[in-house]
This record gives structure tokens, C-alpha cells and sequence, in this order.
DNA sequence: GTCATCATGTAAGCCGTTACATGATTGC
DNA sequence: GCAATCATGTAACGGCTTACATGATGAC
């Protein structure tokens, strides 16, 4: 999960770890976010896996300010090297992390993973640019059909246990349900969007739409 | 977590383990839900606290179906001292568990107690009307609260990363900007609902209403 | 000169999951 | 008799949080 999250984050610019922290708060939310303790050492196994590469920026002898070097950095390790960048706040012992090659499959990957969404749909849909437009599609379809289930479920559960519920759980119950419809049609809006981006000769091999399934008013 | 939701469950009903564990996905819904790996230690940590008793149901010499007892078991297991129920389902076995006052008074203090809530205010909820009305009020506006703060921290949050910011990450925002709002919503009736349930004369001790801080449609 | 913020890390420990192990009961 | 479900547990392991430790920089 936290993989996910830095790899994601990443592949739009390099970052230390700190700035690392506050843009995790940004799209997590302030909740489930990520703390220093656990941050810090999976950079250090990011680094030692070769998903990312790390460069210490600390009272540098900024020599030679246009070497191509390996071409994998860019962004704020990039500015920095053209001279730019070091008085933006101590530029010193802040530790520039960028992702490899590797890193960027990896990411691939832990977006295209079926396991552990539920958990971390909200973060792979957040990096899905980064993946194929296929892989945006099933992990969408994926999503709306576990929320289906999740809706399906609450239901049966509010007539279960209808005599047993008082109107503090109904209420909850009732909530819940009517968030789950709400994202569901969020979902739907999001695959819509989607297939008219997606080139249309792409359409025929994707299989015809799914069944309409009407979610419902309120019932 | 787990202390909250088990304590909860059986202050409404005493319950064996496994049926502890289908309540549990009913109302933590499918998702979050706890496995036996962690429902069983915390069964058997909470009987050790005197926070719950157990009755072991197992081939039974039921001579004398009336003894009073500790008086502390209801529900089912008094329900098979009675008589009744031995054959609903192989009643061998079970591990019927049954909340202890020392229990109630630490649902209680759960419930009250603030850290942990962003976590458990479901759980919370769900069990709130076994705590006092202003407990409940409390917890609500806590609630409040805490979703306002994130509502303003969301919405900061898309003005500053404007420029950075895909559109995937944008609708996930947006979308998660509304949920809070209705969250909020949801919330503001629960509140209203308390305070014209509790006592008009207790309203002068409850302090004024918050402000009425309109959290506004559509921006 | 002192305080808030920036910045990086380590260590202990909690909380929960997965996987394993076992056995009774019911329906086919 | 065999599979599915009911029912209770244990052991290993993982991930993340809290708390601690350290130090530079900038604002006032």
C-alpha cells in the first residue's frame, strides 16, 4: 500500500521524503495516511529493491550543472542540478527520491493487482494514468461490481436483522447504502468516461458493456 | 476496535464466537470486518478481563432447567437453561458468551472516549444507545467537527494541487469532497434527532447550538 | 536566542491477518 | 460416505503507529 502510494507519487515528480509525507496527506486525506516511521523505511527498501533511485542533495559541489548522469532523475533533482531549485528553503541533507524503470513497472503492477482493492482502490485510481487504458477499465469494473455486492449485502442485512436494529445501526445502514449508490454511479461516470476516451476500434475485443444492472432510487 | 464491536453485540444479545463474527459483517460490512484469527485471542482476553462470562454448551446434563445462576446470562443461554432452543442447530459445543457490568462500563468508556474515532465512529454509533444522550451528542458533534475539518483540508487541497493534479485524482477529490458533505448532512440530522429527543429542560446545560457554518452546495 | 517547521531516521510494540489444525453436524 | 457449513482455536508473520533521537533553517 505504501508502495503504491510513493511509486504513484513518483512518477509525477521526484520528492523527498517530507514532501512525500504532506502530498500522501493531500490525496489519502488526513486520515490513513502514512506516518515518518513507516515512510522512511520503505524508501530505504524502494531504494535497496531498485524501484527508486535516491540522491542526497547536502552542501553540494554543484560542478559541471548540465551532466545528462544516468537520465532517470528529472523534476526537482533536475532543477537543481541546472542551478535553479537551491534557494527555495534549505536545499541541504534533503534526500531527492526518483523511480527507476523498474519502479515504474512495478507501480504497474500493484495497480493492476486485483488483491488488496477495497483497501487501496482510492490510490490506484488516483495513479491509473501511469497504466493502460485497459487496465483503467477492469480495475473500474472490478470496483463497481464490489461495490454492487457491498450494496446487495447491506440490504440483505437491514431486512435480516430488521426486529434487531435499532434506528442508531438503521441509520447507519441506511447511510451506508445510499454511499454505496453514490459511488457506484461515480464509477459508472468514471467507465463512461473512459470508453469515450478509449479509441473506438479498441471497443470491439473489450466484450459488449455489462448488463445495465439499475442500482435503484431509494426504495 | 475489537473490544468495541464484541461488547457492543452482546450487550444486545449473547452470542458463541462464530455468530459474533456474522453480526460483525453485518454491520461493519464485508470489508473491515475481523477474522476468527483476532475475534477468538480477543474473546478469550476479554473473559479474562471479567468483562465477559462464557457458558460452554456441550452435551449437557440440563437437570434443573430453572436455577436462577449469577442471574448476569440472558438471551440465549438462558433460552437453553429454559428448555427451549437445544435444537436449533447443534447447540454442542458453543462457547456462549455474555457481557459483564464491568463490561457495559467499558463499552461505555469506548464510546466516550475520543481517540480512535475517525476509526470507529461506525462502531460507535452502532452502539451509542447504550451510553448516556449527551455521550451521544458528544460523539456526534465530535464527528461534526472532525468531518468539517476535513471538508476545508480537502477543498485546500484541490486549490493548491490545481495545477498538478490529472483528472482522475481530481474526480477522486471532488467525489470524496461531496461524500463529506453529505456525511455532514447525515450527521446534522442524527444531531437534530438527539436534541429533540432528549429532555427540552436539559438543553440549558448543553451550551448553544454551533454555529450553523453552511457548508455550502456546489462551489 | 528561541521557537516552529523542515528533515531524516530508529526501536518497540500493537493489532490484525493468513494459514494451519481440529472436529461436530447436516444434507445429499 | 462426502462435502459444506458450523465451530473453536493456535502460530507465524506483516504493516503501521507511537515514541524517541537528532539536527538544520528561518522567522521574530
Amino acid at each position: 500500500m505504501i508502495d503504491l502510494a510513493v511509486l504513484g507519487l513518483l512518477s509525477e515528480s521526484d520528492l523527498h521524503g517530507y514532501e512525500l509525507k504532506k502530498r500522501l496527506r493531500e490525496i489519502m486525506g488526513p486520515l490513513s495516511s502514512v506516518s515518518f516511521g513507516s515512510l522512511y523505511p520503505a524508501l530505504a527498501r524502494l531504494e535497496r529493491d531498485g524501484l527508486v533511485e535516491a540522491v542526497m542533495l547536502d552542501a553540494v559541489d554543484h560542478s559541471s550543472p548540465s551532466i545528462p548522469m544516468t537520465g532517470s532523475l528529472s523534476g526537482e533533482a533536475a532543477a537543481f542540478r541546472a542551478g535553479r531549485l537551491r534557494s527555495v528553503r534549505g536545499s541541504r541533507n534533503k534526500k531527492v527520491y526518483a523511480i527507476s524503470p523498474a519502479g515504474r513497472a512495478r507501480l504497474g503492477e500493484l495497480i493492476a493487482d486485483p488483491s488488496g482493492d477495497e483497501r487501496n482502490f482510492n490510490l490506484k485510481l488516483a495513479f491509473c494514468r501511469w497504466t493502460e487504458p485497459d487496465v483503467r477499465l477492469t480495475l473500474l469494473e472490478r470496483r463497481r461490481a464490489a461495490l454492487v455486492d457491498c450494496l446487495s449485502e447491506g440490504r440483505r442485512s437491514i431486512v435480516a436483522g430488521s426486529e434487531r436494529i435499532d434506528r442508531y445501526v438503521r441509520s447507519l445502514m441506511e447511510h451506508h447504502t445510499e454511499s454505496t449508490e453514490r459511488d457506484i454511479a461515480w464509477i459508472d461516470r468514471l467507465i463512461a468516461a473512459e470508453r469515450t476516451t478509449a479509441e473506438p476500434m479498441a471497443a470491439e475485443h473489450a466484450g459488449p458493456p455489462v448488463e445495465s444492472q439499475t442500482i435503484g432510487g431509494k426504495p
